[in-house]
DNA sequence: TAGATTGTTAATCGATTAACAATC
DNA sequence: TAGATTGTTAATCGATTAACAATC
């Protein structure tokens, strides 16, 4: 059983049990129900003492000699991540880029419904996207209010992300995944994670240099 | 100067590095010539030791009771980045996703000058996104090496992905912005970069979950 | 029981931060 | 010169990994 009240563990585990469960999934539709922290491991590219040390801070799952099995796994992962419900998510700005999120499968696919847009151009508002309609910033709060929405998603233009933040934390917003390229500023109990995709790219574009003038020793 | 040959440094420094530099950048266009690692680092919410260090690994860039200039900062940084260049960008995948991201203006405004979208839906390819043509797979390997392009975008389905990685990896490409929610494996001198939309919607979830159930400790 | 694999401890590795001598 | 701020060293903090006793 998912275990109650254990300390502190690595920023980086969420994201890593993420990905076990997605591969525990898959492996349970393919009827495979058990399996060891060193073949899981391999199948991910993680060492299977990372697997178990993650695990752990959460709860006894496997039986040793044995492993884990994948079914009762999975639905421990399900549940410790919450994806054991469906969350309602919003998306602010109906450029290009909020409305691609919307129509992102697979965020559905795994229980985040994307709810409503929200824009303040003329042309963008009323208008809807596969079904999901697109509002008027003017209607945010109470949308928020009516729909118990908690996450929303930026995808507005760097200099309005700001301005959006404080209206969707005044508004009641938990969570916040932001797209624009500037670092927010919010409450202690707002949890924002940000994506910044200008930055990934010049992250490759300073290894093609390194590469191109031999000048620096590089990523470990 | 950017100095030659200095040792390891942490895997984020490169990412500190780009927001420094915009940062930098945004300051000399308003005109201010000179900033302490202290002030940097409170606009940025970084630690001034943490900049400091960071720009150590490459060189001595500041005056001593000073602080640093901004506009050779700046210039400094850009090469060390390898911004001082243009860089011609593929993106693999004309979904909904591909084509926002070559729509996407902040590409562009840093130097990544996406070239043309592959795809193999019959309805796709031949087609046209704000002047970038969406080309068929099989004139990928053709395109790559007449236009000299090292950096691609991976945006197609995650049963494709790996695939469509080995193609390019066997076009000549070097480095690889992936979002297909899958990790890939490639060469050792083939850069990837993962960024994963839905794990990172997780981690929020996992975060709201907590918030609902008290149930554990978090995020440091 | 013998073999396998867990959960956990301790060792290692890596990244951040504080502190300060060097120096503009 | 006196004050400010760098670049760097050393201390701290955090995350990963190896190793192994516990146990199925």
């Amino acid at each position: 059983m998912a275990r109650i009240n254990k300390y502190k563990f690595p920023k980086t585990t969420i994201e890593r049990l993420s990905y076990y469960f997605r591969a525990l999934d898959e492996l349970s539709k393919r009827g495979i129900d058990t399996i060891s922290s060193e073949a899981l491991g391999v199948k991910l590219n993680v060492k299977s003492s990372q697997i178990r040390k993650d695990l752990s801070y959460f709860g006894d799952f496997g039986k040793r000699g044995m492993g884990y099995d994948v079914k009762y796994l999975t639905k421990e992962l399900r549940y410790i991540l919450g994806l054991d419900r469906e969350w309602p998510v919003i998306v602010m700005g109906a450029g290009h880029f909020g409305i691609a999120i919307a129509q992102y499968t697979m965020f559905k696919k795994h229980g985040f419904n994307i709810v409503a847009l929200f824009d303040v151009s003329e042309e963008r508002v009323g208008k809807d996207v596969d079904g999901i309609k697109i509002l008027h910033l003017n209607e945010l709060e109470k949308f928020i209010g009516e729909n118990n929405v908690e996450i929303a998603i930026i995808a507005v233009p760097p200099n309005a992300a700001q301005d959006v933040t404080n209206l969707l934390v005044d508004a009641g917003i938990k969570a916040i995944l932001n797209f624009a390229p500037v670092s927010l500023k919010v409450e202690k109990d707002v949890r924002v994670l940000s994506v910044d995709l200008t930055t990934k790219l010049e992250a490759l574009a300073y290894y093609m240099s390194y590469t191109r003038d031999k000048l620096w020793k590089v990523f470990s």
